[in-house]
DNA sequence: GCGAAGATGTAATAGGTATTACGCCCTTGT
DNA sequence: ACAAGGGCGTAATACCTATTACATCTTCGC
């Protein structure tokens, strides 16, 4: 009865309904995005909709929990190419920064803050998903040096908020002021690895904690 | 015709309603908060809620930017009463930590966020009252260090963004998570202080530049 | 082609809420 | 005490949208 081809038929239009959602969440918000907007945009039918997520609030969720995901990969990529603490920090910032400001990230942020704002346990949950995950990575790696011997400034757990945090304020800057006054230049994003590396005590080399004059490029 | 008693009475009943309407708003958001809640909370009547804000969104704006206020006094109070940079900062942590986690400044940023995240005008106003003017000040807190010849490791603007960053992204995690995965003790607030110091090149005692365990009060 | 399972399109339902309209009643200054 | 202006309470309006119902059309194995 059921077989691949009807599978793959329903699944289209799966995909296409969690695009087009997806697309007038980010645009006008969950709250002002009605069903039929999202059939208009995707085709099919309110009915196969209901039939797919049961209600609004599923699709909702469908597409905010299969787009989210963690950093700890990230965190485990810039830390298996090994190097000094500070080569795999400023492998990690870079790769955080790329993550983050992706406008899908941002926007999907966007989502869930309107979201969560009314809504604690989906608030909750994301939260588990996403930056809970990826401070126990950040954790583990300041851990693992400290055990190592290498002196650290302030307890793994702070240092993991302090650096996660240099990333999820700006997404958050990002999501609530649609990008209007952030600033994301390379300049802006080394400076503030060098910030970090030298408060949490990992720079080695004590002459690059020079006075700021020399670092600008003019 | 018009008195000083009608005055107060209309007065009384607009202060009225705008604590209602933030009472409700910080509770349900403003998009599940109905006129008609307002007005049960407040007493009076649905025609003088629109005799007096015009609409739903008037009362709103008043509400949001009749409490907003920047953090530029608490920084200027800050650096009056002198000291080292490092004592400044401290006193100035305090002070930004007792009024970010303030509840009615985090039920207010929540407000702000969900109503940001469909209304950029509103974002970028609330913004420019409230962070911009902090940032500002912040940034000539570090300009006039700096032109005393106090080393600092990174432009002013990248330091005035990190310090604030340090406390606006609690409130950002507080509004968006309903406080529940903050954790705000004193021991915090110190080692993110020191961190900061440290990152800066604050720090002229370059003793207190430690190994965690040390700080541990066990 | 055929028939059934299921997708589609449309229309009806149902509930909610911003906004307006209006007559009553209380306050207030004289 | 009175007249009037203005707040009060309520009901009506108008619109929007989630959800359901249903009849029709497609698809696909056979």
């Amino acid at each position: 009865m059921i077989d691949q081809t009807e599978c793959d038929r329903l699944d289209r239009r799966r995909r296409a309904f969690i695009e087009a959602a997806q697309e007038l969440f980010v645009r006008q918000g969950y709250e002002h995005t009605t069903l039929v907007d999202i059939v208009d945009r995707a085709g099919g039918s309110l009915a196969t909709v209901y039939k797919l997520f049961e209600n609004k609030e599923g699709i909702l969720k469908v597409v905010v929990f299969e787009k989210a995901s963690s950093g700890a990969a990230l965190v485990r990529e810039a830390a298996e190419k090994g190097g000094t603490p500070y080569e795999i920090l400023h492998r990690l910032a870079v790769s955080f920064q790329a993550h983050f400001l992706d406008p899908e990230v941002v926007a999907l942020v966007r989502i869930v803050i309107a979201r969560s704002v009314s809504d604690k346990d989906f608030a909750r949950r994301f939260f588990e998903r996403t930056a809970m995950r990826t401070l126990e990575s950040l954790q583990q790696l300041f851990t693992n040096w400290h055990n190592k011997g290498i002196e650290l400034n302030a307890p793994p757990h702070i240092l993991a908020e302090l650096f996660l945090g240099l990333f999820v304020s700006d997404v958050h800057a990002d999501a609530i002021n649609h990008s209007a006054a952030t600033d994301n230049s390379l300049d802006r994003l080394y400076a503030r690895i060098q910030f970090f590396v030298v408060g949490a005590g990992l720079l080695e080399d004590k002459n690059a904690n020079i006075s700021f004059e020399s670092t600008n490029t003019q």
